[in-house]
DNA sequence: ATGCGAGTACTGTACCGTCCAGTTCCAAAG
DNA sequence: CTTTGGAACTGGACGGTACAGTACTCGCAT
């Protein structure tokens, strides 16, 4: 089923996807969207009922790649010898997936327009960021039951880990538009966070 | 010096303040201003060039009225036996003074329009984020020349604090527009951040 | 040939920033 | 206390622009 139809389809969602991120909702019109999928105007509306809708199914579509980053937070190996080596890889992973700059630019472009779309902004928030953290205190959980671990309540624990980690990386981006951070800075990050991580919950 | 003209200076910025806060800067008309400040929009443009000027004046205006809750960061008890208890309370003030609604309208705002007011969103990390950050981070190293703490890098410390603290509510009210916690889910968060902080810092 | 899409013109609306004619405030001088 | 002059303010109209969404014609692909 690759009709024309369809292939029109997807090229203005990828192409409103870049503008989007790129200027905001505001600042983005529908023709430039149009122009940028190499579509009509006309193409755009028969396949999207208004920008809204347009906007919404795009954010929403991003929840679906998130996948392979919620993934990386449920393997865990769970020797006991190299759980601070793990954790620390893992907290590293995490970093640099959260700190992609096509994930801030989401971010903001969510948190920018929560107040016009209300439940887009609940909605993305269950289904990207609530679905990590449970992912995250699973994992947790499973550590707790090995003994490796001591957790009252996991999920409490899923949020300072990722607290730890994220709290000042990813403000600084939301405010000063792109960061570039090093790789010795992650690093340091990273090892930081797990190690006081570890200090509260071995 | 209540001249005339300061007072109407003043009801614009007042003015401003709520319809940005409220509708953000797109959404935000002079007209809309001109009207809830009870000035035609000719005097509007008599104290303000144009409508980037007084978003940026006003945004940073805010930043003049942080002290209240930076000066709450300097001021930590250095009795060891009841140091937890301590920190627990200043964590618990932390957070009521972070979640306050218009605290994250403000930011939701800033947020939301760093790409297009680069500059601003950077000038009100630094002013505000970053020197409560610094503030913070100087406790710490007081609490540690004291024995009280063991510190290595005090910045570090102060990240992972507030990092523990605000992750979670901060990035829900951020996404999901307003949300009320209850007395006690903050009292909770604050004895859980302050414990986990004091595991690792202690 | 027929139906879908390109291209483009068009409507209606919102809003920034300016302009102007008349009015109100305020202070200094009579 | 009254007068007077100038600055600040009001209210509304207006030009210019940007953009959402529609209408319509022509060409191309299946």
């Amino acid at each position: 089923m690759d009709s024309r139809s369809a292939r029109k389809h997807e090229a203005i969602l990828e192409a409103a996807t870049n503008v989007f991120l790129d200027k905001g909702y505001a600042g983005t019109s529908m023709d430039d969207i149009a122009k940028l999928a190499a579509v009509s105007k006309q193409t755009v509306y028969k396949h999207f009922s208004d920008k809204e809708k347009l906007f919404a199914d795009i954010v929403l579509a991003t929840t679906d790649r998130l996948d392979t980053t919620i993934d990386l937070l449920a393997e865990l190996p769970t020797d006991d010898a190299n759980l601070e080596e793990n954790l620390t890889r893992l907290a590293r992973q995490f970093l640099t997936a959260l700190t992609d700059p096509r994930v801030i630019q989401l971010r903001r472009l969510i948190i920018a327009n929560a107040d016009f779309f209300p439940d887009l902004g609940t909605e993305w928030y269950e289904r990207g960021f609530q679905r990590g953290l449970t992912t995250l205190a699973a994992t947790f959980q499973r550590l707790a039951d090995q003994g490796l671990l001591r957790v009252d309540d996991p999920l409490l624990a899923a949020n300072h880990f990722s607290g730890l980690l994220l709290w000042i990386p990813v403000n600084k981006a939301m405010f000063t538009g792109r960061v570039q951070y090093t790789e010795a800075d992650l690093d340091r990050y990273a090892a930081a966070g797990a190690r006081v991580f570890l200090a509260a919950y071995r």
